[in-house]
DNA sequence: GAACTTTATGCAAACGTTTGCAATTATTTT
DNA sequence: AAAATAATTGCAAACGTTTGCATAAAGTTC
């Protein structure tokens, strides 16, 4: 390895040409010869070169990064573990990339309460990223009215002025219901917190569909994780025995924690109990028996979302957007 | 929202004093009175300052961030989305933040193979964490005799010249192969690529409880995903039928895919074959059978991790560490 | 109270790019 | 062939911090 560190004007005195030409080359401004451009380019590589991005962040005002927020709710369990948030940020990671953005992960703890402070002003980055809208959107709202570039995973019905990308819940929680209702479940409980906006919506689809079909709700709120439900539902069944036949989870980890209690008290899935889950994670297909759920389309949603920003970025405005759910069917609600 | 961005020369006149008295005061430099520094910060606070990070980076030559790499062999199909690499990284981002460092999260796909110009000679980051050692270290070695502070989480028994950290992988794989030889198992398939670093060892560590007990070894190398543990175990059976009653498997994941193909022939867990995993990621325990696993305690290496990175950023040396593993003994293996 | 040490602050020069504008060279038009 | 235009390149001034050194003020010693 070379012993010290070159620079552009190192590089241009070996190419015999200013720095400003060298500058050019490497960003591939037409405005230098094509010729030029890819011979310098070359003798950069040549020589290993690359720009300082400290001082080019510092001139240019750009920086080529996002930030990408991961935003809990204060009361909630739910860590950066958990499996679905982690799968979003590896999705947006990927789509990022391909736009020759980079990633900075963090979250409340590093970022506080003044976004556009921590991030835009600081020049750590030039758009934010949020996943997960959390109970209270101050700190989202604040960021945007402060005019800084953002999207946000969550539920694209919630009214903001900033753009939201995230599945349709309503239909999703809807499609639960019905499949559940449609194999003969007569007394469904919604299992997770409608407090939260996208679960809130997931549960108007539940009661749409119940309502439809003139059946009766029963909510167990709990924190989204699956020692929660796994709790939640032994609770219930302590409380109250077996007074359900389906359970439409907010999510395939509480889903999945509910199978477990159920297991444990030799409670047939699907036989006695039907059961749904959201998100499709991995999972959802090698549980046993497997897990039915809703499938989020996470990828398309993160490239909709890079898309988005790199919108603002540009200077343009950006709309909410719902994308497509699926249901999935597998054992765990086949009747 | 101010309509210009304050800086700190802004910041200096509104306190009557000099940009580097307010500059060394927000970084708490003991050479400015203590009674001045707070009054300083204060005013920053109140005027929603925020140090621009790129001329700081260009002036100190520092940039307080840590880029981590999820390095994949180029022939696996474990991606991105791996819950496990997910959690890691997850849990290295707790451990950054304490530490005060920010995380950029990369890949090869964006680095290319010469890490040490991408990330720090362009100042990008002040280190890197490479996550999996992958099957080729050559990347990794050529960074390191760079002299770019890293650290990488991988097999710690692996000789190099830079700290790795990571599991006991021979002890694990020596338990969980005693563990499942005392519940009685006499055939037992280890499933997994022994090719790969961290996997290899696990697979020496079997080895040698097979010995010690004379029983034989059976090795079904697949790749390290669920899904290709699933093939793997059906067409095993397919082709020899049940001629195994235990499975070690070098991952939770790829347990979880043999499982599932064992359930779907009603071969029963554990009474046919039993099972143990590797990872002890948040499924092992909610699947059903609970999978009985070597938890890898990613927390304290994450930990370890970046205090190790902290030591060779100070110019001290680190060395490679092994970090304690346990056998949770759940549904899947007991007898 | 002069000479020194200690403590607290300011001056001004970097750090390595990018970019508006000027300058040069090559090409076309008259 | 001169004039006008177009195509390339260079000059030099930013961008907003940090930090070695000089300076000023305060405290100590003889």
């Amino acid at each position: 390895m070379n012993n010290k560190q070159l620079k552009l004007a190192d590089l241009a005195k070996l190419a015999g040409v200013s720095t400003s030409t060298v500058s050019r080359a490497l960003n591939d401004n037409p405005l230098i010869k094509k010729e030029t451009r890819d011979k310098l380019k070359q003798l950069a590589k040549q020589h290993n070169f690359s720009l300082n991005t400290a001082a080019s962040r510092l001139r240019s005002q750009k920086t080529n990064v996002v930030a990408v927020i991961i935003n809990f709710d204060s009361g909630t369990e739910q860590s950066i573990n958990d499996p679905f948030l982690l799968k979003v940020v590896g999705e947006i990671n990927l789509a990022l990339n391909k736009q020759g953005l980079e990633l900075l992960l963090s979250n409340s703890f590093m970022a506080g309460d003044d976004w556009a402070n921590y991030f835009i002003n600081s020049r750590r980055a030039d758009g934010i990223i949020v996943v997960g809208q959390g109970k209270d959107p101050a700190n989202i709202e604040a960021a945007a009215n402060a005019g800084v570039p953002l999207v946000v995973w969550g539920d694209p019905k919630t009214p903001s002025n900033y753009p939201i990308v995230g599945s349709d819940n309503f239909v999703g929680g809807r499609l639960a219901t019905e499949h559940l209702l449609a194999g003969g479940a007569k007394n469904i409980v919604f299992l997770g917190d409608p407090g939260h906006a996208e679960i809130g919506e997931r549960y108007r689809g539940y009661l749409a569909a119940l309502n439809t079909a003139n059946a009766i709700a029963n909510v167990v709120s709990i924190d989204i994780t699956s020692s929660a439900a796994y709790h939640g539902i032994n609770q219930l069944l302590v409380a109250k025995g077996l007074c359900f036949d389906g359970i439409m989870a907010c999510s395939d980890m509480v889903a999945l924690g509910a199978m477990k209690a159920l297991k444990e008290r030799y409670i047939s899935i699907p036989n006695d109990v039907a059961l749904v889950g959201f998100d499709d994670i991995a999972m959802a297909d090698v549980s046993h028996p497997s897990l039915s759920s809703i499938k989020q389309n996470t990828q398309r949603a993160s490239v909709l979302l890079v898309e988005k920003l790199l919108a603002q970025l540009q200077g343009q405005s950006a709309k909410s957007q719902v994308v497509e759910i699926e249901l999935i069917n597998r054992q765990s609600s086949k009747r």
